[in-house]
DNA sequence: TTGCTAAGTAGTAATGATTACTATTACTGT
DNA sequence: ACAGTAATAGTAATCATTACTACTTAGCAA
């Protein structure tokens, strides 16, 4: 993978980005920089920087898909009715069971879903 | 809800499936009972036993959503190389940190990545 | 029973996120 | 500078899922 200007600012939004943003958001946001960058070239990048290790993907409630450029180890919590996504920082350890199985565990995703602090502020 | 011999049978399929099928997979098996259903049936047969809490969806690595009539507390293990998802029994507590956030929590999904016992025994 | 009505269905068309394709462009080592 | 090859823009194709429509059926009330 020799470096690109386009890759390296899909990356760079991404990184700066402190919500889940979808291809197309991720679109919108690299064209102020390359106003002629194709979508295509976006997801192109978004696949190969999640081949290689550098941005992860977080499932949610809609059909599009989610990247993030945080890859430290935290968890996400999805509000079922704003529909944001929190970065959750606390442990997460593999549970016993796994290992005992004979699996070899090498990452996690945990969602946990709910109705977040603001939305229940507001619908009280 | 009123009932349909549809639902009920793609209710009863999901139930006594040990993997986690996709909808066109869930359509395949449903057609022996039933061979003229529509797969427009059942994907609206599994968003609606999806709304009313008899089934849940599982996120997995691939573009289609998986399904699932297993309603006990439990996590998911997939593997990467094979892509199976294994149920995996154990309790799982939510984090103090959510609450204290002021967040109500609902649910939760957990989905460990790796290796199972299987493929390993086989790759080595 | 019978009729009414709204929910459900089969079959098919449409949608839309993602991927594939192709001619062209731009890194990178020699 | 040049060759070789990865990357790109733009567009077409794919395909899981959803929407639509005419027809059917569950379920209730007279």
């Amino acid at each position: 993978m020799r470096s690109s200007r386009q890759r390296d600012a899909v990356l760079e939004v991404l990184r700066a980005s402190c919500d889940h943003p979808t291809a197309d958001i991720i679109f919108e946001r690299v064209r102020e920089q390359i106003p002629n960058i194709s979508l295509g070239t976006v997801y192109r990048n978004l696949g190969q920087l999640k081949d290689e290790g550098f941005i992860t993907v977080v499932e949610s409630s809609d059909t599009k898909v989610h990247y993030e450029g945080n890859l430290s180890d935290h968890i996400h919590f999805l509000c079922k009715n704003c529909h944001n996504i929190t970065d959750i920082f606390c442990e997460t350890k593999i549970p016993s069971v796994l290992t005992d199985m004979g699996h070899k565990v090498q990452s996690q995703k945990t969602v946990y879903y709910g109705v977040c602090k603001d939305c229940r502020d507001n619908i009280n």
